[in-house]
DNA sequence: GCCGTTTTCGGCCCGACTGTTTTCAGTCG
């Protein structure tokens, strides 16, 4: 079982736990070593058998034997318990924002409701508010709250469906019989949200990965096999779809499970007016019945007198219409990437040092790289007075003296408060080489008063980007209500940079409005906000977030040279 | 449940908002 899965488990327990009013701070601990789990940079699995264990922090001797358990069973005794002494129901119902573990428990002994359908029925016949600490406007946050988990209900993050698809790849690809084996369907073209993880098989003797599967223990369950596709569901109730295809029809297949539906649908169309039949078995010329080689997915695009349209742009949204015109994108890659501009190191409320994420930038061939910890009055996050950020900038400035191949910019994300200010004076921030604004404080707030508080920070010269600029967290946390649009004219008119925040929980600005800010000609940055150096990682889902609207190198500014960020920065 | 080790018990991120109260518990970041 992989270091998410586990961790996942705990995560359960912990909820489970706090469901059942266990000690806070044993459900911490759990929560916590999940955590560590989830950011631990190998697999727990080669730990234990080095019976190394003891020695992360945060793993006593009772959270060890659970991960023996688990890695050697593959079940967890303590999970099972808790699950049959609690029903999946009320864990649901913690997915609610600003639902608790009290209030569920409340709701749970008061009116015996134990489902999201009882609740939803609860809330609307306003049982909700006869129980105490709760009243009209606890209903209706459950009822939005069971709205925005409908919209979600069966998605899980690309994020977490790539890192199970790249964990099942590398189990597969070794076995002799499969020839070649890619990742498919809408997770291929980088939708944020998943129907679960699609791969294509290209082999001439399936069964033998089928009973590969069957024994795997990323899998839960085999749904339904033939030697054509396998549907199965992991541990964490990830649905997995494997096509198994011929070689020879690799390609087409390839194409074809890629998807869109709609942009297949328009390909077909194209097809019509040559005489070509597209279907995952072959492309035939009509008139003669006549099988056409594909070799690759360009041959497809080609019988159709198109140019190659990658992945992350089928989706009939102009694509087909720009390929024909001659006026595709030229899409940004990772390789274009020269800094991250929003990371934050352990000065805050980061895990690693400085010298972790420059090391980690290094890594990765960076030219540059920005430190922007937390501003004071985000206690939590362990904000940064403006003495330490001053000590913080010396720090960095001696280490790009010693290191010489990479340059550093002292940076600061500062919070916009709720009456649109900044945390800091504006004489303060012209020290910073790079300021961020961004919103973490006040998300109810009514559109119009936060459209206010994040133009005013836009229309500060000082500030250089805005961090997630909606403030999402996918499938758990809806955008604030603001005015985008809006905000986009003032950033184009300011001259302030957008951020397309590359961690896979938020992707923020997500792909309509980066297509909307490139109209409006507003520069973007595709940023980490790392909180520890392996997350810098996370810059190909801003990337594959930013090619899915349409950008190219020219639009990003830390696809720029030193240089020419500097000149845009000021600096 | 973990940690420390000058502690084997007593801490553990902490302050503010929200919606409910009528002085505060629960939730969140």
């Amino acid at each position: 079982m992989t270091n998410l899965e586990i961790a996942w488990i705990f995560n359960e327990i912990a909820d489970l736990m706090e469901l059942k009013g266990d000690n806070i701070f044993k459900v911490r601990a759990y929560r916590k070593a999940a955590d560590i789990l989830h950011h631990l940079p190998e697999e727990i699995e080669n730990i234990y058998h080095r019976e190394e264990l003891n020695q992360i922090p945060g793993i006593g001797k009772i959270l060890a034997s659970k991960v023996e358990e688990i890695l050697q069973t593959g079940r967890c005794s303590y999970l099972e318990r808790l699950r049959e002494e609690i029903p999946q129901g009320l864990k649901e119902m913690l997915a609610i924002p600003g639902l608790g573990p009290k209030s569920v428990q409340t709701i749970y002994k008061r009116l015996n409701i134990t489902t999201l359908e009882e609740l939803e029925e609860a809330a609307r016949k306003k049982r909700i508010r006869k129980l105490p600490g709760m009243g009209s406007k606890t209903e209706l946050n459950i009822l939005r709250g069971i709205e925005m988990l409908r919209r979600n209900c069966g998605q899980v993050p690309m994020g977490l469906a790539m890192s199970l698809a790249e964990a099942l790849i590398a189990d597969l690809k070794g076995l002799p019989e499969v020839e070649r084996i890619e990742i498919t369907g809408d997770l291929r073209r980088g939708r944020e949200m998943v129907e679960g993880v699609d791969l294509l098989i290209g082999s001439q003797a399936p069964q033998g990965i089928i009973s590969v599967l069957n024994k795997s223990p990323k899998i839960k369950q085999v749904l339904s096999c033939d030697e054509h596709r396998i549907e199965a569901t992991t541990w964490l109730g990830i649905r997995v779809i494997i096509n198994i295809v011929e070689p020879e029809n690799f390609y087409l297949a390839w194409q074809q499970l890629t998807g869109s539906a709609k942009h297949n649908q328009r390909l077909q169309e194209r097809g019509d007016k040559f005489h070509l039949k597209l279907s995952p078995s072959g492309l035939i010329r009509s008139e003669g019945h006549e099988m056409l080689p594909v070799k690759g997915e360009e041959d497809i695009y080609r019988y159709l007198e198109l140019p190659y349209i990658p992945p992350v742009l089928r989706e009939d949204t102009g694509e087909i219409e720009a390929a024909i015109e001659g006026r595709l994108p030229e899409l940004i890659q990772l390789a274009d990437i020269k800094g991250d501009l929003h990371v934050h190191s352990n000065w805050s409320d980061g895990v690693s040092e400085i010298i972790q994420l420059v090391e980690a930038a290094r890594e990765r061939g960076y030219q540059y790289l920005a430190i922007t910890d937390h501003s004071k009055s985000l206690k939590i996050a362990g904000g940064l007075s403006e003495e330490k950020l001053r000590e913080q900038r010396e720090v960095l400035r001696s280490l790009e003296e010693s290191l010489g191949d990479i340059h550093l910019l002292a940076g600061v994300e500062v919070d916009i408060l709720p009456d649109g200010s900044l945390d800091y004076e504006d004489s303060f921030l012209e020290e910073m080489d790079l300021v961020i604004a961004s919103v973490h404080t006040h998300f109810r707030m009514e559109k119009d008063r936060m459209t206010a508080r994040i133009e005013s920070a836009l229309k500060n010269p000082l500030v250089d980007i805005l961090a997630h600029p909606t403030g999402r967290i996918l499938g758990r946390r809806d955008p604030y209500a603001v005015d985008l649009e809006y905000l986009m004219e003032v950033a184009a008119r300011t001259g302030t940079c957008m951020e397309i925040n590359a961690s896979p929980d938020r992707l923020d600005l997500n792909e309509k409005g980066i297509r909307k800010a490139k109209e409006y000609g507003i520069p973007l940055a595709i940023n980490t906000d790392a909180h520890d150096a392996l997350r810098l990682e996370d810059m190909r889902y801003g990337i594959i977030t930013a090619q899915r609207g349409w950008l190219e190198r020219k639009d990003v500014v830390n696809a720029w040279d030193f240089e020419e960020l500097k000149r845009w920065l000021g600096l």
